[in-house]
Formats: C-alpha cells, sequence, structure tokens
DNA sequence: TAGTAGCG
DNA sequence: TCTG
C-alpha cells in the first residue's frame, strides 16, 4: 500500500517494516506538528541543548538534552538515566502532553499498545552531526518499544541487527516520519549517518529527533 | 563501538 | 565502503 506524501510529491509507502517488530510510519507525526514543535520550543528553553561526553572521551557531535521522569546522559562515567539535569541540577521539563501522545498512539499504531514513556531524549543535529551504530540496553524493561520521531532536515537511518556486525539497512528519514521498534528487534543496532547540508522550512538548518522510552 | 582514523 |  503507498500514498502520495502531498510535501514532497514522492510516492511512498505509508508503513514500511524495517525488521520484525519494527516500523516506519511515514509522516506520522505531522497530525501533531504544531503542538510538537511549540512543546519542544518550551522544553529547550528549559534545558538547553548541550554536547555530552562519551566514555571514551569524545565530544558528540549531537547536542542533546531531554525532558520528562528520567533523561538518558553520558559522560566519562557511563551512560545512565537521571532524573535530575547535570547541567543545572534541576529536574528535566515535564513531557508535554502532546509529546506522550504522539508516542503513544505512534507506538500504538505500530502494535505496541499502552506505551507509556517516561523519558524523551531530544537530539539537535546540525549538517555534519552523526550518531553511530549502537543500541538502546539502557532502560529497565526491554519488553517496551522504542518511539523516535524525525523532524526538520533528513537523514538516513541505519538499522542492523543483534550484534554489531549484523548487516545494516538504511532508511531514509524525513519530517514528521515516526520509527518504531520492539519486541525481537528491541536491541537492534541503529545510528545516524552524518547529516547533509540544508535548510527546512519551519526548523531550519538542524534535524530534530525525539526518542521516548519507557527507561525506569 | 551513542567514537574516530585511515586504507584501498 | 570497508576494516578495525
Amino acid at each position: 500500500m503507498t500514498e502520495l506524501l502531498e510535501a514532497t510529491g514522492i510516492m511512498l509507502p505509508a508503513r514500511e517494516d524495517m525488521a520484525p517488530g519494527a516500523v516506519l510510519l511515514r509522516g506520522r507525526a505531522l497530525v501533531l506538528e504544531a503542538d510538537i514543535l511549540s512543546a519542544l520550543a518550551s522544553v529547550t528553553a528549559a534545558a538547553p541543548f548541550r554536547h555530552m561526553t562519551t566514555p571514551g572521551g569524545y565530544v558528540m557531535s549531537a547536542a542533546m538534552t531531554n525532558c520528562g521522569a528520567a533523561g538518558w546522559v553520558t559522560d566519562r562515567t557511563g551512560y545512565r538515566y537521571a532524573a535530575v539535569d547535570p547541567e543545572t541540577g534541576q529536574p528535566w521539563p515535564a513531557m508535554p502532553e502532546s509529546f506522550r501522545r504522539l508516542a503513544n498512539e505512534a507506538a500504538a499504531d505500530a502494535g505496541y499498545a499502552g506505551f507509556m514513556p517516561d523519558s524523551c531524549l531530544i537530539n539537535r543535529y546540525l549538517p555534519g552531526a552523526r550518531l553511530s551504530l549502537h543500541q538502546d540496553k539502557d532502560e529497565r524493561d526491554f519488553t517496551q518499544p522504542i518511539v523516535s520521531v524525525s523532524l526538520g532536515l533528513p537523514a538516513t537511518f541505519q538499522f542492523g541487527g543483534r550484534r554489531r556486525a549484523d548487516p545494516v539497512a538504511r532508511y531514509p528519514l524525513r519530517h514528521g516520519d515516526i520509527a518504531v521498534w520492539g519486541g525481537p528487534s528491541r536491541l537492534f543496532h541503529h545510528g545516524v549517518l552524518a547529516i547533509k547540508e540544508g535548510g527546512h522550512a519551519r526548523l531550519g538548518r538542524q534535524r530534530i529527533n525525539l526518542t521516548f522510552r519507557a527507561a525506569l
């Protein structure tokens, strides 16, 4: 089944399977776009983007912040979820209702009813920024899926397998697309290739990704 | 290995 | 693009 996406004029499947339990929902975030973008501005004003350092000592090219009860952070000590923003010592901003709703409904569309995220990691990619192949494995309950919302500049998503050496497929991600993975693919490796130079009508020269998780 | 560098 |  395909449908015409008006913004691009390109014929794309509305729904694309990446792996068992993993699906791409094309344009799924556009229904709540205005609410999401205004909530995003509020969150990032309260908890500004910052470049975190990995345990290996490298500064990540994507800038990050969080909202919700728990925020994903990394420093030389390791990866973890933290209740407070290490930059301010204050709790992360509350997860906006529009965020929670979008994640819950997208998860349900993908076959994961009842998803209740307590964490939203917000990544900002300027052209050149990337995220190398990794697993999301810092959460407590791997029965809960991951919901990843793409906004702004397009990106190439890499989706591999349980082992890092497993073959990796590539999927173009555009503004409004939502990737959901869980079940058999919950711990599959994934990443984002370097963002190409460009500009987006509403978000400008950046890609924003919202990653929703049940972390606690 | 949520990273970069370097080779062919 | 691949290896590591």
